[in-house]
DNA sequence: GACCGAATAGAACGGTCGTGCTATTTTAGC
DNA sequence: GCTAAAATAGCACGACCGTTCTATTCGGTC
């Protein structure tokens, strides 16, 4: 790695950090070169402009949270296990000390749902991904005979999500100590409510 | 109501729709003079500072949903026809014209809960009278015999609210045509675990 | 219709914003 | 170690930011 692609990575790593705190919009050229110890010109000339690296910020995140949630948990076994994954890795995704802010994506959806553009198109783009992922996990449980094969897997995963963005709301906002046991106890309801074998 | 009266609360409407889009930092006073068509120092001249008029517009936007959310559902009967009442009575309000963002308190609950300061201790005290507002609404269910009496009213209201952050979510960001299905039918999931007579 | 206080406008302030342009420094290959 | 190229810094620009000061216009009272 050439010592550009590094103070990119660096710059990317410390704009993700604030976008978690502040989103995207809150991101300025002048903050994120002092926090890199560097000059606004120096720091711009990595980046066509702000949006592109707006851009590069929410494509790295998006790497990232493939990385961290959803490759890991396809490790898991098929069926309910990787969903306990997914929801697991989630969990900790938010808690992830490189997002003092907790998920970005979750300060995202807010920011950008209310301004057309590229930015809000892929962020769109991934968070359909993402469900998609989680309502194929529910495919496979039903496959595996762990879940009712009358379910409805897009409800699933609605639901679970629902799960994931009230237990962020609790957490971050509120600062709700039993966040997570809420969240837990939610999903058992939701995992005993989509079990085969009554 | 005065001249000035009237010209505050005309821009203190103007901001919420404004900040239903882009949040309270997303407002400015200059774009905020020329919605309402008037100077920046005219408009300045209501409020003491920017955070004061910020401070305004979430008061306001307490003051409404109270009006347009809660008050409403109290004159619903008691028990699971009031919750049914408070949830109606949210998606109407996600979707109140005068919010063009919708609910400003998801927009404002990712903006402020990483900004320490009054604003943020406003609204996370408005949401937790919410969250109780909801777990009351469950601790009369159980009273009137609608609900189990063994069940967890604090985790009644997350899991009640995480449907309504879903419904947000999918409505906004995904665009997702079904979300009020999608919601309709968790709401449905959550009652039937919730009623009493199994 | 004069008067007074309230409401609004105009201009200016220092500051930060994103973005160019030009120089200087640093890196990597020979 | 020289050199070409890449990386970074310095500076300036016009635009907008929140805020202050002073002047002007307005609405209601005698």
């Amino acid at each position: 790695m050439g010592k550009g692609e590094e103070t990119r990575s660096t710059i990317l790593d410390e704009a993700l950090a604030t976008a978690s705190r502040v989103g995207l919009e809150g991101l300025s050229i002048g903050n994120l070169a002092r926090q890199v110890g560097m000059s606004k010109s120096g720091l711009f000339a990595h980046f066509d402009s702000k949006e592109a690296l707006q851009l590069q910020v929410l494509e790295a995140s998006i790497e990232r949270f493939i990385e961290q949630v959803v490759a890991p948990a396809l490790k898991a076994p098929r069926g309910e296990p990787r969903i306990q994954a997914l929801f697991e890795r989630w969990l900790v995704w938010d808690d992830d000390p490189a997002m003092p802010g907790g998920c970005v994506f979750m300060q995202l959806a807010n920011e950008q749902d209310a301004r057309p553009g590229p930015l809000r198109d892929r962020l769109a783009a991934s968070q359909a991904d993402w469900l998609d992922a989680l309502s194929t996990a529910a495919r496979i449980a039903i496959e595996e005979g762990h879940f009712r094969p009358d379910m409805d897997r897009r409800q699933f995963a609605y639901d679970l999500y629902s799960v994931l963005l009230a237990y962020h709301h609790f957490h971050r906002l509120l600062r709700d100590p039993d966040a997570e046991g809420r969240a837990r106890r939610a999903l058992e309801r939701l995992l005993a409510d989509c079990r085969a074998g009554d």
